[in-house]
Order: structure tokens, then C-alpha cells, then sequence
DNA sequence: TAGTGATGGCTAA
DNA sequence: TAGCCCTCACTAC
């Protein structure tokens, strides 16, 4: 269930079971058995996401390239405590895993990804100049994304998924920023203001923080109120930690504006929610309350 | 128990 | 545009 935040939370607890320390790197399912060969008692120095894309450092320059696409799930689990220290092959695989990732402590199991790859440092950054800016990192410049959809005469609702125009906004972030802007999905990028575009950054920069925090998309007003008061009370960052696979522990009710809600009540004016397809899924939108003005 | 669609996106044709 | 990755939650039977 991958959208950017969702990744950014993955780099955040690979580094916390194994960054600074050697780690055995093997492939039980076979098809990544040389680039695990070449990871394999490394020290990964540190793992970052940049969109949807999971970069994990590892000495020697070997870059870790993982993209989990749709079906992709990268759950990393304490091992249990009569499997501490044991030699990997002593620790039982279930499935198709392709790459599996084992300390004293810990073990990460990849199944399903769409990309798993060694990288030099050159073609990771070769990979990062083809996105856009990823509003969960510091360094993004809305900027460069509006470049491009000025220029566009594709939906504004196309542009929000292309990983050139923003890199980590899904399906489920595109459908609630357009409705909680009130935009229409289908107008073209080069008939939206920069206003507009710049209201649609800020609420991805405000909200996928919170899908970071607590491990799942919040985009409702009432939520997205208490998830901030809750990280201000600080409860949050033992709550993330404690986060292991992808649906343990979801904080809230899933509740959207738009998104799989088709033929339900808008929860604003009372028309039927619409869907159709656009890029390739499934778009959610209110047709009265994003008409275009 | 079997079938299906999904919070992606690349490659081949 | 179809195939693919081959997981996971949900539904129909």
C-alpha cells in the first residue's frame, strides 16, 4: 500500500534495526542472489525515500535501489527470542522473498517489489534527477513541479500521479487534495493557477507527515486535528517506532472525502461521489463540488 | 476455496 | 496498451 509516506516510514524503521552495523544479505526466492551477494555483511549507513523509491546505503558505495510498485511489502520484524544470533538460513522463510535482510535482532523480508537493485552512487542519483519534488522532504521546491504543469494540457488530476510532476503523491493523496481544494479534476494543468497548485503543495506538505506518523492517510478535518494533537503531546514518536509491518496498529477509522466512496453521499453538498478511470486508477471526485469555476 | 482489484510503474510491442 | 511483479484484503460461492 505504498504511497510516499508509506516509504519514508520504511526508511525510518530500517534504520532503526539496522543502520551503523553489519547485516547478512541473502535472496531465499533466487532472483536477487548476486546483488544480495554483494550487500551481504555490509554496514548500511543509512536508508532514505525520495517519492516512492527506497535508496539504503551500504559501504563500499552500494546503493540499495527498492521500489515495492503495487503489490510490493517490506515488513521489518523483531525476530523472536530463540532466533537471536542463529545463522540465516536457520531462520524460516514463508513465500517468495526475494531479498532478505537479518541482524541479531531483526529481520526484513521483500516480497513482490517492482524494482530491487545494487547502485552505484551515480545511478542513484540518476534515478532521483528523473523526480519531482517529494513534499516530505525538506529540500523540495514546489517550483519545479509547477514548471511542469503549466506547461501541460493533461488533467491536473494526471499530473498529480506523474512521479515527474510530484514524487510520492498516490491514488488516495490525489483524490482528497483535489476535493479539499474543490478543484476539478479534469482541468487542464495550464489553465490552473499558481495559487491553486501552491494551496494543493501545502496540504501534501501538512498532511503526509501525519501518513508518516501514524502509518496510514489522514486527510479528514476532525483527524487530521487530532493526529496534530497528538504529536503535540508527544505520543507520536513511541507510536511510530512500535509500527512493524504496513496495517499494524491503525490509530484511526479509514475515512475519506472522495476516495472509494463512489455513488455515497458527498460529505460537503450531498451529490453521488463519481469515479472513472484517469492515468491508469481509479479517480474519486464530487462533480458539484468540483465543478470547475 | 477461488477470484478479483488495489495506495505503481516499468518494459515490450 | 498489455503484461508483469505474485501480496493482501475482501467478496462470492
Amino acid at each position: 500500500m505504498p504511497e510516499g509516506h508509506t516509504i519514508h516510514a520504511l526508511a525510518a524503521r530500517l534504520d532503526r534495526a539496522f543502520a551503523g552495523h553489519a547485516v547478512r544479505a541473502s535472496s531465499p526466492q533466487g532472483r536477487f542472489a548476486e546483488g544480495a551477494a554483494l550487500l551481504d555483511g555490509q554496514a548500511l549507513l543509512g536508508s532514505q525515500a525520495w517519492g516512492k523509491h527506497l535508496f539504503c546505503e551500504f559501504d563500499a558505495d552500494r546503493w540499495l535501489h527498492v521500489h515495492l510498485g503495487l503489490i510490493g511489502v517490506f515488513p521489518v520484524v523483531p525476530l523472536p527470542m530463540e532466533l537471536h544470533g542463529v545463522e540465516p538460513e536457520q531462520v524460516p522463510v514463508t513465500g517468495a522473498v526475494r531479498l532478505r535482510l537479518l541482524n541479531q535482532t531483526h529481520v526484513a523480508d521483500l516480497r513482490g517489489p517492482m524494482t530491487c537493485a545494487v547502485r552505484t552512487p551515480e545511478e542513484v542519483a540518476a534515478v532521483e534527477a528523473r523526480l519531482g519534488p517529494d513534499p516530505l522532504r525538506p529540500d523540495a521546491d514546489p517550483g519545479t513541479g509547477w514548471d511542469r504543469v503549466r506547461r501541460s494540457r493533461k488533467p491536473v488530476a494526471e499530473l498529480l500521479m506523474d512521479q515527474q510532476v510530484l514524487a510520492g503523491v498516490g491514488n488516495v493523496y490525489r483524490c482528497e487534495v483535489l476535493f479539499a481544494r474543490r478543484v476539478d479534476p479534469y482541468r487542464p494543468g495550464r489553465e490552473l493557477r499558481e495559487s491553486t497548485w501552491l494551496s494543493l503543495w501545502q496540504d501534501l506538505v501538512e498532511l503526509m507527515p501525519l501518513g508518516v506518523a501514524f502509518g496510514q492517510i489522514l486527510t479528514m478535518d476532525d483527524q487530521v486535528a487530532d493526529a496534530r494533537a497528538e504529536i503535540a503531546a508527544g505520543g507520536v514518536e513511541q507510536y511510530t517506532a512500535s509500527l512493524t509491518g504496513e496495517r499494524l496498529g491503525e490509530r484511526f477509522e479509514r475515512r475519506f472525502f472522495v476516495y472509494q466512496r463512489t455513488g455515497e453521499p458527498c460529505r460537503q453538498c450531498g451529490s453521488r461521489v463519481r469515479s472513472a478511470p484517469l492515468a491508469g486508477r481509479t479517480l474519486y471526485w464530487c462533480g458539484r463540488c468540483q465543478r470547475r469555476r
